[in-house]
DNA sequence: TTTAATATTTAGGTTTGCCTAAAAAATAAT
DNA sequence: ATTATTTTTTAGGCAAACCTAAATATTAAA
C-alpha cells in the first residue's frame, strides 16, 4: 500500500510533530531521516498530494488523520517487532532498533495482530516507549526526566529519551536498565550533573547529557 | 546488501536451474517474477556486473557461486519465517508465503540464526521443502511424486510441489497434510487420477493435477 | 528599514526497476 | 534451404527517490 519511504516520512512527522503546534518543518524532517532538504521538499508535495498531510510552501506541515495513522500503525509494528527481538530472541535493547526498522514495513495485519498477543499485547517496548493497540490508542507519556528530580528523592526508570546504541550500551555498564531504582543523593550546579545510588548498591555521578534523557518515575 | 529486487531475481533463477543444465531462460524468469522479458535483460546485465551469474545474450543464465549463496540465503530466511508463521503464530500453510516473500529481505544475520534456533533448527518449512542451514547446506528433495506410486503402495505426504493457496486450501479440504498416510487404491489410465484411502477413512478420487503435486514417502 | 543569514524551494540530473514497441537472433516448420 | 514463429535484446521512456547548485522566502541583525 505505501512504500517503506512514505511511511518513513510519515513516522518522522509524527515524531517531530509531537508537543509542537506548527508541525515539523523541513529541515528537521530532512535531518532525522539523514537526507537533504531538497529531497524532503519533493516528497512533502507527493505526501500532500496523497492526502496524507497539509502542506503549504514555507509552513511547516502536519499530518492528516490517514497520515496519522499510517505513522501510528508503523510505530505499533516497530515496538512489537523489538519487543519480540528482546523477549524471544535475546537481543540486547541497544541491537533491536535497526532490525525493527526493516521489520516495522511488513505489511500483514494478521501478523501485526498475532504478533501482538504471542508476546502477551506488551504496553510497552524495550526502551519504555509506549506501544498503540490495535485501534492506534496509547498512553502520552509521563515526561519526568531525571534532571528533574529534587534531591533524596527515589525514582524507578521508566525509559530512555535517546535510544542510540552507544547510550544504551553505556547504560548497560552502569547497571541502569529499564526498573533500575535509582536514588538522587547530589545535585551539581556546576554542569548539571548528578550523583546517585543505582540500585541500593554502586554510587555513580551522571553527567547531565544522561539525566536528561532518562525517563522516570517518581516513587 | 542487495535489494529486493536483486534477491528475488536471484531465488527465481536458482529455482529455475534446479536440474536443469542450461539455467534459467529470460522468458521463464519474466514468468515467475511476473515482469516482462524486457526487464529481465535489463536485470540480467545489471547482476552479471555485479558478478552475480553469467550471462551471455541468447544464452540462459547461471549463478556465480556468490549468486548461488545469496539465493540460499534468501530461501532460508523464507522458509524459518514460514516455520515461525506457522508454528509460532498459528498461521495456516497456505497463508504464509505471502508474507515470506516479505520477510524473506530482512537484513540481519543474528535475527536469522537466532531465530533457526528459536524455532528449534526446523529441517523442513511448511509445505516439506528443506530448509538450508547456516552453511547453505541442505538435502535435494526424494523427488517421488504420488503418481509414480503403483496400486497398493502405501505412502506418507511428505511435500507439496504447488504451494499455491488454492492448493493447499484443496489439500485441507480433502484431509491431506503433511503426515497424513495415502493407500492408492486405484489408478485411472483414462485421466491419470487415483483412488485413494485417506488416513485410513475417508476413500477419494484425486485427480492427476493433484497426483504430480503431491512428494510422498513409500512405506 | 535595509541588510545579512538561514530556511526552503526549484531546476536539472542520476540510479533503479519497470514498461511498450521495434529490431535482431534463434528455433521450428515447410 | 527458405520461411515463419518464437525468444530475446535494444531503444526510448516513465516514476520513485535521491542528489547538487541556484533561486527565492523568511527570519534575524544592524
Ligand atoms: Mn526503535
Ligand atoms: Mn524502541
Ligand atoms: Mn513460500
Ligand atoms: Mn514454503
Amino acid at each position: 500500500m505505501y512504500t517503506f519511504t512514505e511511511e518513513n516520512y510519515l513516522k518522522a512527522i509524527h515524531f517531530l510533530s509531537q508537543g509542537s503546534e506548527k508541525g515539523a518543518t523541513t529541515n528537521a524532517i530532512a535531518e532525522r531521516l539523514e537526507t537533504k532538504a531538497a529531497s524532503v521538499s519533493d516528497m512533502l508535495k507527493k505526501l500532500s498530494d496523497k492526502d496524507l498531510l497539509i502542506y503549504k510552501k514555507y509552513q511547516g506541515v502536519k499530518l492528516t488523520a490517514k497520515g496519522k495513522e499510517i505513522a501510528i500503525k508503523t510505530v505499533r509494528k516497530h515496538r512489537l517487532w523489538e519487543v519480540f527481538l528482546v523477549d524471544k530472541l535475546g537481543f540486547g535493547w541497544e541491537e533491536v532498533h535497526e532490525v525493527a526498522e526493516q521489520l516495522e514495513h511488513i505489511q500483514s495485519v494478521k501478523l501485526t495482530d498475532r504478533l501482538d498477543s504471542y508476546l502477551g499485547n506488551p504496553k510497552y517496548d524495550p526502551h519504555g516507549d509506549p506501544i498503540p493497540d490495535d485501534a492506534g490508542n496509547f498512553p502520552k507519556r509521563t515526561e519526568t526526566t531525571l534532571e528533574e528530580c529534587e534531591i533524596n528523592s527515589e525514582v524507578i526508570i521508566r525509559g530512555v529519551k535517546d535510544t542510540s546504541p552507544e547510550f544504551l550500551r553505556y547504560l548497560e555498564k552502569l547497571g541502569i536498565g529499564l526498573g533500575a531504582k535509582l536514588m538522587v543523593e547530589e545535585k551539581e550546579e556546576f554542569d548539571g550533573s548528578m550523583r546517585v545510588k543505582i540500585n541500593s548498591t554502586s554510587d555513580t555521578s551522571l553527567s547531565a547529557a544522561v539525566c536528561t534523557n532518562l525517563f522516570v518515575k517518581q516513587l
